[in-house]
DNA sequence: ATATAACATGAATAATGTTCATATAATGAA
DNA sequence: TTCATTATATGAACATTATTCATGTTATAT
């Protein structure tokens, strides 16, 4: 997560020259280490400047708001995520084998960075459209992933079917988190649980 | 929702006369309409003392801080989802409709009111500890209601399972509460799509 | 070289969560 | 009843917040 490249973000001003560019990178940086140790709430703006050593005005050259920042950590880890995932499926031959490697990865990506929780699922107390968007997106993109791979399934809503391997591998993330898992035992959790209920229930 | 026993919750302060218990509620009911419409940090201390026709020294007899009415309402959820879920399971008598059923009730519930993601979410940027120990102990108590079936089930980590259908649920819920699903909407997905996988892949 | 756009600053403003000194109302023992 | 004690009520005062703005400095392109 350390990109050069500036999303495009609603509320987000793309600097114009490489000064800018680093700038913005700095504050991005800093909010991102706040906002792992404290909410959204508790870290105030002027926190994020002295933690990037720059002026509350320069703050405001770069995101409208203090959403606006959020806003962009969101885009970040959506982005982050989708790589990972692309990256973790590249190899696989089979939808099973994809829903396997995609909640492994899920999981592992949790583990080593809980924020992802906060960021993204504390976007629903910043601001509910931002949570609604995200999900909606990637129920969205899921489940047409799901469609092409109808000949090897046994569900007919693929839509709902979305929703239910999101919220799995959701939840066993926060298992994960909650208990410390090492990723022997969330690979044991995953092959010898998750899976073999899928493979029996949702796969021909 | 709105029963008038209070409930025992750190930093909440249980009133001693009728007076104080009449007034306590007034606050809770007004607090819960405000976050109903925005978050928790969008609705302020003085917001919900003008809601309650309340000053807002008053506020801090009953409550330690903001947080803390925040807390109360989260248990109070807690209770009355336990409680809804506790009846709409009662004619059961195999542990695969007890699984239907919580799992409609609670998507109902979720329908009815949305409020329930806003607070129990929400609680994650509000303070980590008391999301963290809403979920830990609802998959504690889910985990042993599964163990108590095994005899039914084709699994052996009850833990991971509970975590895993609660994901379902949820997930589920937020679906219906994206797209404004109906009850008939709501029964088909369950129905059609979700029984039939949980029933194939871990049902004898 | 210089005009223009981009970037940087921190004091000022209105609004926030919380405290406090002060007041009234309810309770229970004599 | 009387009166001492506890419970409840108040809103001005305080420190901190998100955001704005007038005033600079730096970079870029012609």
């Amino acid at each position: 997560m350390a990109e050069k490249q500036i999303l495009t973000v609603p509320g987000v001003h793309v600097p114009k020259t490489k000064v800018g560019l680093t700038k913005i990178n700095t504050l991005v940086e800093a909010a991102e280490r706040l906002f792992s140790r404290a909410s959204f709430f508790e870290v105030s703006v002027s926190d994020i400047c002295k933690e990037a050593h720059t002026a509350v005005g320069t703050f405001y050259i770069y995101f409208e708001s203090k959403t606006d920042i959020y806003r962009y950590l969101v885009a970040r880890y959506k982005k982050d995520i989708k790589r990972a995932l692309a990256e973790s499926i590249a190899g696989c031959t089979s939808r099973l084998e994809v829903e396997r490697e995609g909640i492994k990865c899920f999981i592992r990506y949790a583990v080593a960075d809980p924020n992802v929780y906060n960021i993204v699922w504390g976007s629903l107390a910043v601001e509910r459209q931002m949570f609604e968007d995200y999900y909606v997106s990637f129920a969205e993109s899921y489940a047409r992933a799901l469609a092409r791979a109808k000949d090897e399934l046994k569900v007919d809503d693929v839509l709902s079917t979305a929703y239910m391997l999101m919220g799995i591998t959701n939840f066993l993330g926060l298992q994960a988190i909650f208990e410390g898992m090492t990723d022997k035992q969330i690979d044991d959790a995953i092959d010898c649980t998750i899976m073999p209920i899928l493979e029996r229930g949702m796969f021909r």
